[in-house]
RNA sequence: GGUCCCAUCGUCUAGUGGUUAGGACACCGGCCUCUCACGUCGGGAACGCGGGUUCGACUCCCGCUGGGAUCACCA
């Protein structure tokens, strides 16, 4: 049988770390196994859900790379489409004997759920509609046609309902300790547990891959699978995914949507690296090609505890793939990041790819790389009061003055070779060593004591500009005499 | 409280009865060096506790402790 393993968000917000974690695994599985991947839209919260967070998480989705072969923008897929689907199966159970009417009260249930806390009982409903008499023709509940009772379902009162997990194994659970759940509201609305059944009954789903926050609800699920004549599919519950402090994980931990690293200036690659091996993992291996994360993937090797979320090894990863980045690309992907700042690009498209060639390792994301060209694109820069303290005293005013004025005279091509002859030459005419030039000069040029190589960083800057910061810099230095 | 789950360095993890308990991130130190990085070499750092089983337990069993999930007319 082909394996089908669907990932079913609620677009109420923006798509959570953990939840496309879930997401992935589901996503590999299918893919190692060539099977099909489902993307189900759980908007049944129409109070929260929005057609601005459903557009986010698709395209977070695409941007992962997680591909989806049944889908948006099929109407078939977004759950509340079919809640027709969802009453006319209640209204089935109810015919078959499966499910009946309850007539309590939400406040009623509300008093008997307090009182069973207060004397430390079960808070489980106590089944008093279970076997009242209802006319066989009994019509769905509708609020507007005065039908204000909700439907139970009529859960199996002894024996166990076995859950074969793939991650956490074997788990046994005691029918008697499950209640009737309500499968359709007194406003006629079906309850997602029973909705999300039906839905992934119809679509033919083999595995259910989800938070294991969803492992007391499973054997109810189970049931109704059963219940609806339908044979349960297998089921991998993935642990949660927990912020640093132990805590599952969530907005107060910092960033946790997909959306804060794509816009932060994260690769999808590291990301999915990253993502795959918090819960998952191969021998000692750490970076993995997406072909190698479908190759390899297994939920055996998944383990069964809740792991930390390490922004600072997602970090370590998105420099890996920074790294091995060729110049052109990240010169393309960096443009964006650049232009959000409204910064100007005083060059071609080869002169951008030198600039980010000094830049290559000294940054870790996209964002961080632009924000080091700052000196390279602007022209206003601001010189670092501390430094300039440092290393822009009157004394160092002659050198700086004979090296930009050797600078100036460099005919030819302006290449950091050329530049650094004329260094050499500076550094013998008032007997300094490297460091003692170097350092004036890269406050002079970009502001700061830190930045990649002097010579390329000059070349990169041109014989002009270079000039000119040295020359405002000489005027610092003589302000400060 | 009921039900269920989990437990190796700070973190992610390898390990499936015999290992100096391995790797990675982070951290610390050396080297490289015009600064910062990169790179490279090295270092500290873990099997929660108690019982069994066994010639031998990180590995198997039980208990304890600790942590977590969930108990809605939410999804």
């Amino acid at each position: 049988m082909k394996v089908r393993s669907r990932f079913a968000p609620s677009p109420t917000g923006s798509l959570h770390i953990g939840n496309v974690r879930s997401g992935l695994f589901a996503w590999l599985f299918a893919r190692h196994h060539g099977g099909v991947f489902i993307l189900r839209i759980d908007d049944t919260d129409r109070e929260r859900s929005s057609k601005e967070s459903l557009e986010e998480q698709l395209d977070d989705l695409r941007w992962l790379g997680m591909d989806w072969d049944e889908g948006p923008p099929d109407p078939a897929y977004f759950q509340t489409n079919r809640v027709e689907r969802h009453r006319a199966a209640a209204l089935t159970l109810l015919r078959e004997g499966k499910a009946y009417p309850c007539y309590c009260s939400a406040e009623e249930l509300d008093a008997k759920r307090k009182q069973a806390e207060r004397e430390h009982r079960r808070p489980v409903y106590d089944r008093k509609c279970r076997n009242l008499d209802f006319p066989s023709d009994l019509a769905l509940p509708d609020k507007a046609a005065g039908r204000n009772y909700t439907i139970r379902f009529k859960a199996p009162l002894d024996g166990e309902t076995v859950l074969e997990d793939l991650v956490k194994g074997r788990m046994v659970f005691q029918n008697a300790d499950l209640d009737d759940w309500i499968i359709i509201r007194s406003d006629g609305s079906p309850i997602y547990n029973f909705a999300s059944v039906l839905d992934d009954a119809d679509l033919r789903i083999t595995h259910i891959v989800r938070g294991d926050d969803h492992v007391p609800n499973t054997p109810r699920q189970i049931q109704m699978f059963k219940a609806l004549g339908f044979e349960p599919p297998a089921f991998a519950h993935l642990p949660q995914v927990l912020g640093p402090d132990g805590s599952p994980l969530s907005k107060r931990h910092g960033a946790t949507s997909v959306v804060a690293y794509r816009e932060g200036g994260y690769f999808p690659e590291a990301m999915l690296n990253y993502l795959a091996r918090l819960g998952w993992s191969h021998g000692d291996q750490e970076i993995f090609s997406k072909d190698e994360l479908i190759q390899f993937f297994d939920f055996a090797d998944c383990g069964k505890s809740a792991g930390v979320f390490n922004p600072e090894k997602l970090l370590w990863l998105n420099f890996h793939y920074l790294k091995e980045r060729p110049v052109a690309q990240l010169a393309r992907e960096v443009t964006p990041f650049i232009e959000k700042r409204g910064w100007p690009i005083p060059g071609d498209d080869a002169w951008l790819e030198k600039m980010v060639a000094t830049l290559h390792e000294r940054a870790k994301t996209l964002d961080e790389l632009a924000e080091f060209a700052s000196f390279y694109l602007k022209d206003d820069i601001t010189i670092d009061a501390k430094a300039a303290a440092k290393f822009l005293k009157p004394e160092i005013a002659a050198p700086l003055r004979t090296l930009a004025a050797e600078i100036d005279s460099i005919e030819g091509e302006f290449s950091a070779a050329a530049v650094q002859q004329v260094f050499e030459r500076v550094l013998a005419k008032f007997n300094f060593k490297l460091g003692q030039l170097a350092q004036p000069v890269r406050v002079a040029i970009t502001g700061g004591t830190v930045s990649p190589g002097i010579y390329e960083v000059i070349e990169v800057l041109g014989k002009h500009r270079t000039v000119e910061r040295l020359n405002s810099a000489v005027k610092l230095t003589e302000q400060r005499a």
